[in-house]
DNA sequence: ATTTGTTAGTTGCAATATTAAACTAAGTTG
DNA sequence: CAACTTAGTTTAATATTGCAACTAACAAAT
């Protein structure tokens, strides 16, 4: 009945030079040795509480990162999308910031810009579309790109982050009064990013209560 | 390695009485004999494409509808969901027509109220509570409503449909508009909705090329 | 045949929300 | 200290929403 193969895979996504970009690893065994591919792996039955588990140790074991916001994606199935036999993947994805992956992050990890992204094994190239397209849906509505930016960030840099994963400028009165109704952001007292030749900005980080759960809104911040 | 439980779960919708129910089924075998339960069953590696074909056979053994509109939720998983061992749920949600279940559905699925649903086994209430909730989501900014409405139907018959899955009212004037714009919808010409002490309704259909795909709008179609 | 009641469908307008543009604020640089 | 640059706010125009009142078209009652 099962010899069905269970795995999770990982999207892993972060923002570099304004663009999004994946975390891949080099595969070290068959199928696909020494191939790009994301981070995944077996389901351990003894070990893991649920797949989100699965999905939290293998990230932490293969790329070193610990507790991002992460979240189940879909699951892909089916005879053909690995070698060794019938097989599901139950896929995550999660948001970092880029400095995150190269403090914590393993050193072998490659970060590749989601647009035209070639020669993945597996049916990964579908499972990254997906996260893709499932984060610039939901970025419109909520505050999910918060996870890119880091532990301080100013108002003006949190745009350019939605910009930048929606692909398009938003209004500055319109986003900044969006972000506001989010409710998400404390500004941090007396803490203004100075240094550049203009007036400083406030720094805001997110408020403890929004930092693994998303704020929605029923008006999206752009037009989609 | 893999001796973990694959099965598919379907959480099938519809509206009867103005509310939504859940189509259920008494388990013919153990565990759970004779509970109410959600239609679902094993993958079957050597038979079925992926998990939504299984998804898709199942559904139709169960309980005899074929090809509804039918959709990913998520998958559930742990060592506790199903005593038999560490076990994987993807499950769908399907919605059709109140009707549909009586012409083509098998005489004993047992239609219940999704609110204050009680004795479901596994974790099959927390995945119904998840398929209400993202029907309910989607149904503010998509056109995933009508497929609760059979062939053919007037648009106070739709209106009263979002409004029952959205569990408040909507707006007349702002309703028409949206669904004019999600343009999903052609009038089926010269049928009238007749019979009535009042002035005739307009009876439309879904147009062809959104039998199995949905519309999508950027502004909500109620408050939220 | 005409009036009454009821719901379908539309129109006009007031209230609300969004956005562009102009403005003030506050720093660095030359 | 004038020039420049970006932060953040204000104002006004534009677009969207939603209420209320309207006309339309039927059946049932008179």
């Amino acid at each position: 009945m099962s010899e069905i193969i269970c795995t999770v895979d990982i999207v892993l996504l972060t923002l570099k030079e304004e663009c999004l970009h994946v975390a891949l690893l080099r595969r070290e065994h068959e199928p696909f040795k020494g191939v790009l591919a994301l981070p995944g792996g077996y389901i351990h039955a003894e070990e893991d509480a649920d797949t989100h588990a699965a999905a939290v140790r293998t990230l932490q074991a293969k790329t070193g990162i610990a507790s991002p916001y992460l979240e189940q994606l879909a699951t892909f199935s089916g005879p053909g999308r690995d070698p060794r036999g019938w097989s599901i993947s139950i896929s995550y994805y999660a948001l970092v910031p880029e400095n995150l992956i190269g403090e914590a992050g393993h050193p072998h990890v490659e970060l590749l810009p989601v647009e035209r992204l070639k020669g993945l094994p597996f049916d990964h190239l579908q499972i990254v579309e997906a996260a893709v397209s499932r984060v610039r849906n939901k970025s419109s509505y909520s505050s999910l790109p918060v996870y890119l930016c880091g532990e301080a960030f100013t108002l003006p840099r949190l745009q350019a982050v939605y910009e930048a994963v929606l692909g398009e400028p938003v209004n500055k009165v319109s986003f900044r009064r969006k972000i506001d109704e989010l409710g998400i952001l404390e500004p941090i007292e007396g803490a203004l990013e100075t240094g550049k030749a203009n007036r400083p900005a406030q720094l805001y980080r997110l408020r403890k209560e929004y930092r693994d759960r998303l704020s929605l809104t029923d008006r999206a911040l752009n037009a989609r």
